[in-house]
DNA sequence: ATGAAAGCGCTAACAT
DNA sequence: ATGTTAGCGCTTTCAT
């Protein structure tokens, strides 16, 4: 059996497109449909298994109910979570998400925002790694509903879910201290964005702050696109220059750090602190302990979509900067 | 400035939509469009910032190059690396991932998946609950392109990517009684698809083959709605009846019973051995040790994301099941 | 080398 | 109480 289109429908029971869509969107009460009538259409309908085409609809109405999510990675706990979230928060409004993941490359990124503009999304969240690009500043010129998450970039405005990156890192670090740290390392992504950028100047000031020396060749930088051959490098860097402590600027890195500590550093795993931006279920159970700063998921996900759905419902946006505190955790 | 589509181009140039489209799709050489036409055209829709709008495309030409990927919960780490893996096989094809949870939810499920339909995914990539429902069997009658992973219904011929759940649960059982254990306890989620029911059987299989009397009361179900009460009252249960050994179906409550192990029963937890299906990180570095099942997700994308393209191509599915086969995890 | 026109499935203003 | 019709933005056959 062919696929049935509301034309068929229509032909099939002797009536015009208008009423059997006016019936199929619960108008026909509205719109004087007779009972009669809507009953035979509903029937029908159940019958032959007819499936409205959304996108038909789309086209026509010039909305898709579609969010496009894009993220470094969706398989991140971080991202997954807020994911699943934020799917269910669009779910009840009736907006569904497609999702893109990066990996923190900026052509990738750029296809996939086009991808998702082409698809028309009706609005965007996104943690982006080049919020100068062209494709973004386009978005933005032409008021598209978006908020970014995550990352920020300062010389644009722009709506941003963000958190305490300096504060809550310069607290964990000198937590770090009191607890008898005394030299400590960190090791990063490549700190071409702002949250890293300040979450390594929390760093510093934390060190400053409790007045231990800082040492440039104890910020170690791991390159994007081999995470686990360049962890182990500056790991083992790290732990020959015979520091007692390495803070991590997010949990992927921190995780991966876990294991070679666990492989190839068993013998110390007991003697070294760990420090890390946000965290995961791992941190609780593993060693070396890890001071970790617990991102508000939650409030991010609802942040943006209350974001969001103030402009698509007021079609205006007002470039709100929302900066959330995370929480401290440490374990003993 | 408002948005353009190919009307506007074709009358701000002075030329028809046609040749307008035929340049953008690459298809200007082909259908002798001038060189100087197609750079003029090319030109401006880069200056005007055009997008193309992939809706209207996709519904002229049938197709959307979009895949459903219908899950439990896409935070599940199991789940969302296959989406990611997903994601990236499709990708390269040139299709796109949109996403749906179910939390076990019949109505969810039913409701997602008619979502998808109706949006026009070209196929859907399934972790169905309710194989038999009405939405399901409808999309098999019509031949819709369709593989199920990590549940499968007997009794329902289709596209599975499964793994062999009974054998390797078995295995992981009798491994654990091979290193002392006596009396083995079981937590698993509502069994009312076919892989619990299987990785339980691979259980009593387990204690039969050893020799180890089989006490029924010894397997805990879990009700869906609510795994954190479930499990904490389902593990108080099974320590307080004196098990050494616990075995999980799934790696969603191991993790909430790994939880509550370090929280409210911490003496004991170098005492009791875990057993589950699915391996997360944590595990290499959680008390109590659990030997764990693995599952190839890389196998299961891999798998997956080829069966569809066959249909695509072919337009005609063979129904096949895969099964494959997991690693076991010992650890100590 | 380019254009006119039909049509994908739907909605909705405007008839009747 | 129901029907006619135009049009959303695109592709593509068939002209010219």
């Amino acid at each position: 059996m062919k696929k049935k289109s509301i034309k068929d429908i229509a032909q099939d029971l002797g009536l015009s497109k208008t009423t059997v869509s006016f019936v199929l969107n619960n108008k026909g009460d509205e719109k004087n449909i007779s009972k009669k009538t809507q009953i035979k259409i509903l029937d029908y309908v159940k019958k032959v298994d007819y499936h409205p085409n959304q996108i038909a609809k789309s086209l026509k109405q010039g909305q898709t109910n579609t969010i496009g999510y894009l993220v470094p990675d969706i398989s991140n706990p971080f991202f997954a979570k807020i994911g699943r979230l934020l799917e269910d928060y669009f779910w009840e409004k009736g907006y569904h998400l497609l999702i893109g993941s990066t990996d923190e490359n900026k052509d990738k990124e750029t296809q996939v925002l086009n991808m998702f503009v082409n698809r028309q999304v009706d609005a965007l969240i996104v943690a982006s790694c080049f919020i100068q690009s062209d494709t973004i500043k386009s978005l933005l010129s032409r008021d598209f509903p978006l908020v970014f998450f995550d990352r920020e970039d300062p010389d644009i405005i722009a709506n941003y879910i963000l958190v305490e990156n300096k504060i809550s890192m310069k607290g964990a670090v000198e937590r770090a201290i009191e607890l008898k740290s005394k030299k400590l390392g960190l090791i990063t992504l490549t700190p071409d964005v702002y949250s890293l950028k300040n979450r390594i100047e929390g760093y510093k000031m934390a060190l400053e702050n409790k007045n231990i020396p800082f040492d440039d060749q104890l910020i170690r930088i791991v390159d994007n696109n081999d995470l686990k051959k360049g962890t182990e490098k500056e790991l083992k860097t790290l732990i020959e220059s015979g520091v007692d402590t390495i803070v991590f600027t997010n949990n992927q890195i921190a995780v991966i750090a876990i294991w070679l500590m666990n492989t190839y550093y068993k013998d110390k795993v007991n003697n070294i602190k760990f420090v890390s931006f946000d965290n995961v279920d791992l941190f609780d159970y593993s060693l070396p302990k890890v001071i970790s700063v617990a991102q508000p998921i939650d409030k991010i996900a609802k942040y943006s979509t209350e974001i969001i759905e103030n402009i698509l419902s007021s079609k205006k946006s007002e470039n709100k900067r929302i900066e959330l505190t995370p929480k401290l955790i440490e374990r003993k």
